[in-house]
DNA sequence: ACTATGGGTTCAAAAAGAAAACGGATCAAG
DNA sequence: CTTGATCCGTTTTCTTTTTGAACCCATAGT
């Protein structure tokens, strides 16, 4: 199976990957949240080779996860901001900053922390129950199959011990 | 800039990245938190060729995001299990698959739900502030330098309108 | 005229990925 | 004891991506 035959497929996390799934593109979705937005910036902090980040940010202006913008007219200027679509993805590297922050790391600490503007407490945000707003891990949640199940979800159930 | 300097970078998301940033470590997740733990049912359910499973395993065992336990001895049997580091990477899965459920639908609807064993409620678990229980979004989170800041964070401000 | 800046593209070489075939260990059937 | 099947890989070969360097174009400054 090839990469370019993920976004067909019935999986929504193979969906997501078709699209954000790549070394660059989750960077330079970090450095959006930061604010970056042009392609200039973009290549001095990333360290990413031009015709790569030129070939991503293309990609994801396709796929409306970004807007190209001309903020200036006369020599033609072009910045990159995020759609509603691209702002949902920041669960996606808000999770990945914080397996980062724990798993993996560096010994100075965090280069970035995060103020939640409505308690002004620092802080990384988690996953919740919508429901019942109790923190939910891995065990606390059980997975079934959906209306859009076909035949997936098939475990071997070998030896269902953990 | 290669992709074997990422571990060393000064940035959560690059380091974590480095370990999960491939198209098909994130599926080969996505089927251990559905239960998967056998070579050839991964190989079988993703699709993947055979070389880029095998490496992919051994990278998070080396990675200690799965450990490999042999459970049959007589004709060596083994299963790969995550070990807590592994599971703490569920709210990357779940964030990647609430926005593939969100912005990229088949039609069918998803084909996985998660119930909530402790509400008992059918829910796709969100993004919270961990001190006030509000739910966050990108426009919530105010990002600050942290301890292990260095020159990083230097944004353009050319244009703050976002 | 020469240099700098922003935003790219083109090109050849190197790295990574994929598909198919092969291997080895064990077991079961004929 | 020979054949076939299962599980878990590795080797080999071929194709696709990534990379770094160089190039291009429009405008602006000096």
């Amino acid at each position: 199976m090839r990469w370019s035959d993920l976004p067909n497929v019935s999986c929504s996390v193979a969906r997501a990957m078709s699209v954000v799934g790549d070394r660059w593109t989750m960077l330079v979705l970090r450095d959006l949240f930061l604010g970056v937005r042009r392609f200039e910036d973009f290549e001095r902090r990333l360290g990413i080779a031009r015709p790569v980040l030129s070939q991503r940010l293309k990609k994801l202006v396709e796929e409306d996860v970004l807007n190209k913008v001309r903020y200036e007219e006369r020599p033609a200027r072009y910045e990159y901001r995020l759609t509603q679509k691209g702002k949902d993805l920041y669960p996606v590297v808000m999770a990945l900053r914080a397996w980062g922050d724990e798993h993996m790391p560096t010994g100075d600490g965090p280069p970035v922390v995060t103020r939640h503007r409505a308690c002004g407490h620092v802080v990384t945000p988690k996953l919740c129950c919508p429901e019942c707003g109790e923190p939910v891990q891995a065990k606390d949640m059980e997975a079934l199959p959906g209306p859009g199940a076909h035949e997936i979800a098939h475990q071997p159930a070998s030896r269902r011990s953990a």
